[in-house]
DNA sequence: ATTGCCCTTCCAAATAACGGAAGATCAAAG
DNA sequence: CTTTGATCTTCCGTTATTTGGAAGGGCAAT
C-alpha cells in the first residue's frame, strides 16, 4: 500500500497536535500487510517499523483484541474479517460499482471473457469489481489489487481523461514500472497512446501487462462527464485475436455507456466540458 | 460489526498495559461504519463514542491522513480504498475462497441461480464470495455482509457441524433474531433442523431469510473434516420449486465435495472423526 | 541441563493524548 | 451587510498513556 496522499510539497499539511500519533502507528502495522506479505510475525513487524519488540507486541495485541488481526497457529498474524466487513461497506458506497456489477456479468457472458472494473488511485488502477468465467483461464486482477495505470487498458482509458501534464506528473512521482517488454516506457509513446484513446474512445492492451493477455477497456463517466472508472474484458490472446478487437470494443463501450447513463451522464448534453479539447 | 470476541466471562483477558488504548479508540471509529451507517460526520462520531469534538476530530484526521477514511464533499467521512486493499489480502488468504471461486461460477452457470460462499463468525454467516447472474433478480448477500446463521441454509449447514451445545450457546449469546415468520425461533425446531442437515448432508432455506427467496447449501470441509465454509445456490422461489430442490442439492453437494477435495478432505478416509456421532 | 527464541508482564521516565477554549471559516438567516 | 449558528482547526497546560528496557515463563531444539 502506498503511503498517504502526500506528494512532493504538501507533506505534513496538518499541525502536529491534530493527529494521534499512536493511532498512526497502529495503522502502520496494518499497512505492512499486502499481497506479497500477507502474514507477519511480531518480530518482523518490530524490525520493519523500527520499534522495540514490546512496543510491536502491544500494537499487534491491540489489533488482535479488536479482531483486525488474527493470530495463526504458526504464530504469525493475518488480516481479520472485520476489515473485510469494512471493505464491503466501502465497495457498496461506490455507485459506479453497484450499478456496474450486472453489466460486468453481462459482458462476461456475451464475450466469454473475464470482465473488470477499476478506478484510478495514485497512478495505479485499483480494481473494484470483476466477473470471472470459469471457462477462461484464471487471469484477472483480484478485488483491491493495483496495477500500473499506463501499462493496462483500464489505466490508459482513465489517464486519457486527464490533462497530459497531470499524467506526466504521475509518472514522475511513481515511475514507469514496466511489466513486460511491450509496456509503455517513454513519454512520447504514452502521449501517442493517450491521443489514440481519446480518438477512438477505448483502449487496448496487447500483452503490456501480462505476456499473452489482452484487454479492451472503455471509460465510465459520471454526471459531470469525468471518467471516474473504467471497465474491460480480458482474456488470453488466442481468445482475443486482432480481428475481434473492434467488435469487443463496441460491446465494452456499449456497456460502459449504459453504466454512465445510470450515473447521470448524458453524452449528448452540450454542457459537458470536453476533458481536453 | 460486533465487538471483539468477548463473550460473557472472558472479557478483557489482557492485562491493561499490553494494549494501546489510543489505537483501540481509532479502531472504534472505524467500527462505527457499517452497511446501515456508511457515512459519518465528526460530530456524530464524537457523540457516539462519547468524547469531545476535538478528540473525535483528531481521530478522524489521523485516519484521513492515512487514507483509511475519506472526506466527502458533504463533509462526512467514508471508508477509503486502503481498507479495500487490506480486505483483498485477507480474502486471498482464505484457501477455501480461492479454490472455490471457479466452482461458484460453475454452480451459477449450471443452475442459472446465484451462488454464494460463507464462513461462520460469531453466530453469523459471513459472506466471502459469490457469483451472480444478471438473469437472476439481484438477491444475494454482498461480500463482507453477515446473516443470522440459523435463519439461512448456509448457516444451518455450518451450525450442523458443531455440537448442539455450542449452537445453543451461540443462540444464547446473540439471540434468535428472526428475519421472517418462517425463521427458526425455538430450540427443538432448530435441533430437528440440525439433525436433518446431518442426515442428508445439505440444508434448505424456504423463505426463512427473505420472503420469496430459496436457498440450498452444502458444507465445504478441510483436511480435518471440519465444515469450515459452506456454499449455496439461491434464487426466487418460482425458480427454485420444491421438485427441483433435490436436484439442486445434488449439484451443490457435488461442487462442495470438489472444493473439499482440493482442500485435502477425503470423505472415504476413516481417520476423520465424525463431527458428532 | 543448556541455549535460543518468542511471549507476556512490569514499571519509571518521557511523551503524547486530552479537552476546554478561542479564533477561523462558511453558509444561511435576518 | 450583519448576525447567527455550526463545523473546522489550532493552541496549550494538565494528565494519562505510551514507551522500551528488563526480567520471568514457556517451549523446543541442541
Amino acid at each position: 500500500m502506498r503511503r498517504s496522499r502526500a506528494r512532493e510539497g504538501d507533506r505534513d499539511a496538518r499541525r502536529p497536535d491534530s493527529v494521534a500519533k499512536t493511532i498512526g502507528s497502529g495503522l502502520q502495522v496494518l499497512s505492512l500487510f499486502n499481497h506479497l506479505a500477507p502474514e507477519w510475525a511480531i518480530t518482523n513487524i518490530a524490525q520493519r517499523l523500527d520499534v522495540p519488540y514490546s512496543t510491536a507486541y502491544r500494537y499487534v495485541t491491540t489489533l488482535d483484541v479488536e479482531g483486525y488481526l488474527v493470530r495463526q497457529p504458526s504464530g504469525m498474524y493475518r488480516i481479520g474479517l472485520p476489515l473485510v466487513e469494512l471493505a464491503g461497506v466501502a465497495l457498496n458506497q461506490l455507485d459506479v460499482r453497484v450499478h456496474g456489477l450486472s453489466h460486468l456479468d453481462h459482458l462476461a457472458d456475451v464475450t466469454g471473457l473475464n470482465a473488470n472494473m477499476a478506478v484510478l488511485d495514485q497512478g495505479d488502477t485499483f480494481h473494484i469489481a470483476y466477473a470471472v468465467r470459469s471457462a477462461v483461464p484464471r487471469m484477472y486482477t483480484a478485488l483491491g489489487r493495483r496495477a500500473v495505470a499506463h501499462c493496462t487498458a483500464l489505466g490508459k482509458v482513465l489517464l486519457a481523461d486527464l490533462p497530459f501534464e497531470e499524467v506526466r506528473s504521475l509518472i514522475e512521482t511513481y515511475g514507469w514500472r514496466p511489466y513486460t517488454a511491450r509496456s509503455i516506457q517513454t513519454a512520447p509513446e504514452l502521449e501517442r497512446a493517450m491521443a489514440e484513446v481519446r480518438a477512438c474512445g477505448y483502449a487496448v492492451d496487447r500483452g503490456e501487462r501480462n505476456v499473452g493477455l489482452r484487454c479492451v477497456a472503455a471509460p465510465v463517466r459520471d454526471r459531470g462527464g469525468r471518467a471516474i472508472a473504467a471497465i474491460s474484458v480480458s482474456g488470453p490472446q488466442d481468445r482475443v485475436p486482432e480481428e475481434r478487437l473492434s467488435e469487443l470494443a463496441t460491446t465494452v463501450l456499449e456497456h460502459a455507456s449504459m453504466i454512465s447513463y445510470r450515473l447521470g451522464y448524458d453524452a449528448a448534453d452540450p454542457t459537458h466540458v470536453l476533458p481536453l479539447g
